[in-house]
DNA sequence: CATGAATGAGACTTCATTCAT
DNA sequence: CATGAATGAAGTCTCATTCAT
C-alpha cells in the first residue's frame, strides 16, 4: 500500500546515537513549535531536555542537521500512524473518515503548528523539501487506495477521478490547517469535521453500504 | 462590499520616513520571499534597495519591525487588490472565477511564498496574527457577497450555505498553495486551476445565467 | 580679591550663539545631572530642550564641546555667586557662615551631583581639569581672605596658617558632598550644616566680635 | 570590631567563572582608573587581559555587570584590607594613624582615581549604591571603634561625640581626594599627610601616652 | 560518553556627524 | 538660523562551534 515502510533518512552527520537521543528529538520538536524553526537554537533545545549543548552538538553535528532530524523523525512518525490508521477498517467510508479523523487530529497537541513549521523549513532547505516530496506521496497513498477500493465496489460515486478526489480532500485538510494555527476564530473545531465529512461525503458520492 | 474602510496599521515605532521607506518595503517584501522571513536581515535588504543599514534602522527602528510592517503592508495591498477584483465584473459566476484567478496568482511573481512566510511570521508574532484575522476578514468578504447575490438570483444552488461554501473555496486556495511551494510536482499550475474551478462549479451548483 | 572677574573660556569650538543657547546650557547641565556626564547624549539635551539635535551641533560644534561648556558655564557661575557672597558681611565670622552656607547649598536642587560630575569629567579631561584649577583657586579665595582679615582683627585665633585652615574647610565641603550625593543616611542635611559650623568655628578659634 | 561577616554580592546575572576570572576582574578595575568608567569597553578589558571579549561576556553576561563587578569586587578588597589594618596596633592613636596612611594611600598606584570612578558609578546604578552605603558603614566602624577605645582610656579628649569626630575625619579623607585626583598643585602628597594628621590630632585631644 | 570553557563570526543597535534645504 | 534625512563607525550581544578533559 505504501511505497516506503520506513526510509532510510539520509541525514548529513547521523555521528552517535543513545537512549536519550530519541528523547531529544522529541524534545527538540516540541521546543520548534513554541519557538518556531529559524528560532529555535541549541541553548532553547539543552534547558528544554536538560541535555548539554555541547552532547546536543556531539548528538547531531550541527544546529541545522537536529532541527532537520527533529522535523524529519516527526513528521515520519505521523505518517506512519496515518499508513497503519489505514488498516483499522474494512468499510472504505468508515476507513476515509478515520483518516480525516486522523488528518484532522495531527497529533497530541498544538502540533498543526509543527506541520506549518515544517512547510516553512521546507521552504528553505532543499533535503527537507525532498523528503516532503516522499511524505506527501505516502500521506497521499492511503486516501487515494480507498477510494479506488470504494469506486471498485460501487461504495463512490464520485464525479470526478479519484486522483483528484484526493488532491481536493488533501488540500482542504492542508487549508484548514491555516485557521486554526493562526487562531481564527471564524470556524471553531468542531465544524471544521463537520464541514469536512460532509464536503468529502458529497464529494466521494458516497452511497449506503 | 468591502468592510475595510482602509485600516490604519498601529506600528510599535514607525519613526520616520519619506519617498524612499515605501520602496524599501517593497524590496524588503521580495527579499523576505527569497531568504525567508527569519533569515532575512537587515544587510539583505541593503544590499537590496541600496539603502545603507542604519538607514533602514532610522527608517523601521528595528529589524523585527521593518519585516513586521513589510508583510504587513504586501498582505494588505495583496486583499486591497482582491477588493478591487470583486468589481470587475457583474456576472456572479464570471466574478468568483475573477476572484479565483486572483487568488492563486497572488502577486507578480513566487508570492505564495509571501503567503508562507506571512502564516510563518504570524504563528509567532502576535500583532500579525491580528492582522491576519482582520485580512481573513476582508479575504472572505467578497467571496461570500458573491455567493449570496448568486444564490439570491438563482445563478447558484449551493447544497450547503453560502457560508460553508466560501469556506470550503478558501481552505482549498490555502491548501493548493502547499504544494506550490514545496514544489510537489504531482500537480502542476494548470491543473491546479482546472480542478478548483470545476470544483467550485460543483460545490456552488452553477446554471447558465 | 580674584583673579579672573570674567575668565573668557578658550573652547574648542564656539560657532554660533543666540537666545536660545544659554538656556540649551542650563537644560544640558540639568541633563548631565540627571543622566551623568558620560551618558548624556545629544538627543537627550534634544529632548529635554525641544532644540534639534542638528541645532545643538550647530551651536556647540560637537558632543564633547557642548558638555564642557555647561559644566563650564555651571560651575563659573556657581564660583561667581560665591564671590559675590562674599561681601554681604562685614564681620568676617558672618562672612565665613555664609560662604559656608552657600557651599553646601551649591545651586538649587540636585546641584552637588553636578560638582561630582564636574570631577569626573575634569578626571578624564585635560581642557576641563585646567579650568578646575582656576575654579578652585578663585573658590579658595573669598575663604582665604576674610580668614586672615579675622585673624588680623583678632577675630579668629586659629592654631595653623590661614592656608591650611582654608585647605581644611574646604575639604570637608568636599568631603561631604559624597554622603549627600550617594545618599548614605548615617547624616543628613541639617547634621552636616551644624557639624561643619561647630567645626570650623573651633579650627578658627572665633572669639566675640 | 567589624560589623561585616564577609558580604555575598548579589550580583545581577553570574553567569560562570573560572580562575582567570578573578584575574580580569582586577585588570578591568585598571582599565577603569585609565580610561574612566563609562568610556570602558569590553574590546579594552579584552586587550589588556588577553581574553577575547566574548569570553568576557560570557563570564560577566553584559558589559555593566562586569564593570560593576569590577568595582564592587575592589572597593569590597580595599575595605577588607583596613579592616585588617585596624588590628596591627595596641595603641589607639597609632592605630588611628594607620588608619589614616591607609585611606590616603589607598591601594598600589593612582587608585584615588579608582575612588572617584566609584563615586560616578554610585551616583548612577543604585545596586552600587547599595553598595556604597555598606562599604561606608564598614569603613567608617573602624575608625569609630578605636576613638571610642581611645576615650574610654583617657588618650583622647576630643570636645565633640566620637561619631562626630568620625565624619569629620572621613570627610576630610575624602575631600582630600579631590585635588589630587585633579592635580591641583596647590598642596602637594607629604602636605597632605602632615595636615590630616596634624588635624586629627587636634580634633581628637591627643594626650601622651 | 558527556561536558564546561573558551572563542570567532556576524548580527543588531546606538550615536555622533555630514549634508541639503 | 534651524532642521530632517541619511549614513559610517563602533559598540554590545547572540550563538554556533572548537577543544581539552
Amino acid at each position: 500500500m505504501t511505497d516506503s515502510p520506513s526510509p532510510t533518512p539520509p541525514f548529513r552527520t547521523r555521528r552517535s546515537g543513545g537512549a536519550r537521543r530519541a528523547a531529544v528529538l522529541e524534545v527538540a520538536a516540541q521546543v520548534i513549535v513554541e519557538r518556531g524553526y529559524e528560532r529555535t537554537r541549541f541553548s532553547d533545545v539543552s534547558q528544554a531536555s536538560g541535555v548539554a549543548v555541547s552532547t546536543l552538538q556531539f548528538y547531531f553535528g550541527s544546529r541545522d542537521d537536529m532541527l532537520i532530524e527533529a522535523l524529519y523523525t516527526t513528521t515520519d512518525n505521523e505518517v506512519r500512524a496515518l499508513e497503519q490508521a489505514a488498516f483499522d477498517s474494512e468499510d472504505p467510508w468508515r476507513r476515509i473518515l478515520e483518516l480525516l479523523d486522523h488528518g484532522l487530529a495531527t497529533l497530541p497537541v498544538g502540533a498543526w503548528r509543527m506541520l506549518l513549521e515544517f512547510w516553512y523549513a521546507c521552504a528553505h532547505d532543499e533535503e527537507l523539501r525532498q523528503h516532503s516530496v516522499t511524505l506527501q506521496r505516502r500521506y497521499r497513498a492511503p486516501f487515494l487506495e480507498t477510494i479506488k477500493e470504494g469506486v471498485g465496489s460501487g461504495r463512490f460515486t464520485p464525479k470526478g477521478e479519484p486522483e483528484d478526489c484526493t488532491t481536493v480532500i488533501l488540500s482542504m485538510l492542508d487549508g484548514l490547517l491555516v485557521p486554526r494555527v493562526l487562531e481564527h476564530t471564524y470556524i471553531n473545531e468542531d465544524e471544521v469535521k463537520r464541514l469536512i465529512k460532509s464536503q468529502v461525503s458529497d464529494l466521494l458520492g458516497v452511497r449506503e453500504s
